[in-house]
RNA sequence: GGUCCCGUAGCUCAGGUGGAUAGAGCACAAGUUUCCUAAACUUGGUGCCGCAGGUUCGAAUCCUGCCGGGAUCACCA
């Protein structure tokens, strides 16, 4: 934004001297404000080409500049050859103007043009409960389908599911197990790779309750039940704990309408017609090493059923058949092994492997005193995402699981996250936004009027005016940045520098009381930046109260 | 062994396309409120930026090699 203001005038100056050329060279807010408000390289950048000494060419420059532009206060050059600048308030003002005139719509951007996005998330199978590394990845989805929705993009949430399969009959046996055992006692034997958590008796016994013991024979009819019962069970808990963290998704996408609608069949014809698959021992092959990569892989097995990959390849093209123009499939660490397969098969595809972004996300470790925590003290049992959104809510999970890039480890610290108090980075944030909003009430009580559009932003000079109204000037470049890079990190920590410097100015310029168009100014300034922290917070699925 | 992620302050982590004196939160210490919410603000300091080379005016950032931690490498998903 304010690299805009002086841009122009130097690419001026550069024709006046002669150069053409387009060169690479940047503006940007130095790190140490007596550097002035923007910097640039350019005169080090033209030194080789146009071989003088980085000092003369910025001389030269300034000579050019200098006088031209009410809104450049003073042009120095310093260290190695920067040029730095000075501007005017003016700048301030005209910016805290504009984006006072976006009002509620200060976060949103068109850059999207309506592009059709799948941003796909969860996607866990319905054999339990959710997990903090859930967590992860369902707040990153959502908080990436925001970010793509206010930019522009026309967004489709979206959850892939398997209820057929190995895991699913893992699922119904053990969920028989616990139900036999309920009935005859804790002799009968449990399925070696069974799950074993404290849930498949929950679901035996909502089993027992409803069928009492009529379903005592190993049948497949009566698996079947069961493995109805625990899918059920499951999905109907891991939407409920979604919905606790304002996640609802668009659509669930069945792994099994792949098959019943000929996906798979259709794909493994097209591999066969184009000579990519092949028999071996009874196994179909797919040649990967003809795909740039290193093994060929088997994609049906000698039983006849598929391996994962085939209807991974399926999936995404069918998202593609579907009209999807940017894929976003979002994955914790342990996917990692199956996306240069997916990728190679849809580029061999004829699909644009630029449009799938594959977001892999590292692990979560929940740490109490400096310990990794994997039971719940108060069930005994493994630790939750419910468990957790009990302990500590909503917001807080949510901030806690978003506030790191998701490449890095996450460790979430149960401590800080309880504490209810200023240690807590997420009411840091809030209380911004709740105290603009107390003194807006106040301003309004006491008479001052709001809707001003001829407020008289130049008013505003105070050091920690100006560093708010610089800060905020930041919030389009953050948003884009962050919706490009698929990282909510980005957006939760301007937040944080923003609220930052909303306090700072809240605690050295008074709002209501002080001259009458300096209050107006103030009370502008402040309602921009309450748009932008709760549109920020909303982005990141956080409320915004108005007290706290 | 191959591939991917990470290694920055005591701890957890940031460090837009390479830039000037590497930052924040927490923790620790001291202070600020007759006045719009003190869940706030102010002050205090610590870094072989994992190691070693290379690229260049200039590297935490880019390249190569190594070391350490995590993930993953099935006819499991």
């Amino acid at each position: 934004m304010k690299a805009k203001v002086v841009s122009d005038l130097f690419e001026k100056a550069l024709v006046q001297m002669g150069i053409n050329d387009k060169y690479d060279f940047v503006f940007e807010t130095p790190k140490n404000p007596e550097h002035g408000d923007l910097s640039t390289n350019i005169a080090m950048r033209l030194a080789k080409p146009m071989k003088k000494k980085p000092a003369d060419i910025a001389q030269e420059i300034i000579d050019q500049i200098k006088g031209k532009s009410d809104l450049i206060e003073d042009l120095t050059i310093a260290g190695p050859g920067f040029i730095n600048i000075k501007l005017s308030p003016k700048v301030y003002a005209n910016a805290i103007k504009e984006l006072y005139k976006k009002g509620e719509n200060i976060c949103r951007q068109d850059f999207g043009n309506k592009l059709k996005v799948n941003v796909e998330y969860v996607s866990v199978n319905p054999t339990g409960l959710l997990h903090l590394g859930h967590g992860r990845n369902a707040c990153l989805g959502d908080t990436i389908a925001n970010l793509y929705e206010w930019t522009g993009h026309d967004v489709t949430r979206e959850y892939y599911f398997n209820n057929a399969g190995n895991q699913m009959n893992n699922l119904a046996q053990s969920v028989y197990a616990r139900y036999m055992q309920k009935i005859e006692g804790e002799d009968f034997p449990f399925p070696e790779n069974g799950y074993h958590g404290e849930y498949i008796k929950e679901i035996a016994e909502e089993v027992h309750q409803q069928h009492g013991e009529a379903l005592k024979e190993n049948t497949p009819e009566n698996i079947n039940l069961m493995r109805k019962a625990g899918e059920e069970w499951s999905f109907k808990r891991i939407k409920a704990t979604l919905a606790r963290m304002s996640i609802n998704q668009d659509v669930f996408y069945n792994e099994d309408s792949l098959y019943k609608e000929g996906k798979i069949k259709n794909l493994l014809a097209l591999f066969e017609e184009k000579g990519l698959s092949y028999k071996k021992d009874d196994a179909t092959w797919l040649r990967f090493s003809e795909m740039g990569l290193s093994d060929d892989r088997v994609i049906v097995k000698s039983t006849g059923e598929p391996t994962y990959r085939l209807p991974d390849i399926a999936y995404h093209r069918e998202k593609f058949e579907r009209g999807f123009e940017l894929l976003i499939d979002v994955f914790g660490a342990d996917h990692i092994a199956t996306i240069p397969d997916v990728m190679a098969a849809v580029k061999y595809l004829g699909y644009d492997t630029e449009r799938v972004r594959p977001i892999i996300h590292q692990f979560v470790t929940l740490m109490e005193n400096g310990e990794q925590v994997k039971m719940s003290k108060r069930t005994g049992k493994s630790y939750t995402l419910d468990d957790l959104l009990d302990e500590v809510g909503s917001d807080v999970v949510r901030f806690f699981l978003l506030m790191r890039s998701f490449n890095t480890h996450l460790e979430f610290d149960l401590d800080l996250a309880r504490e209810q108090s200023e240690k807590n980075p997420v009411f840091y944030l809030q209380y911004a936004n709740a105290r603009i909003s107390s003194v807006i009430e106040n301003a309004i009580e006491a008479g001052a009027k709001l809707d001003d559009e001829n407020a008289k932003f130049e008013l505003l000079t105070h050091p920690s005016e100006l560093n708010l109204i610089n800060e905020a000037m930041n919030v389009d470049r953050i948003i884009k940045s962050a919706t490009q890079k698929c990282e909510p990190q980005v957006l939760a920590d301007y937040l944080r520098a923003l609220a930052s410097e909303f306090h700072k100015f809240y605690h050295d310029c008074r709002i209501i009381g002080v001259d009458a168009d300096l209050q107006t100014a103030r009370l502008a300034l402040v309602r921009t930046i309450k748009h932008i922290i709760k549109n920020s917070l909303t982005i990141l699925g956080l409320s915004s109260p108005e007290r706290m």
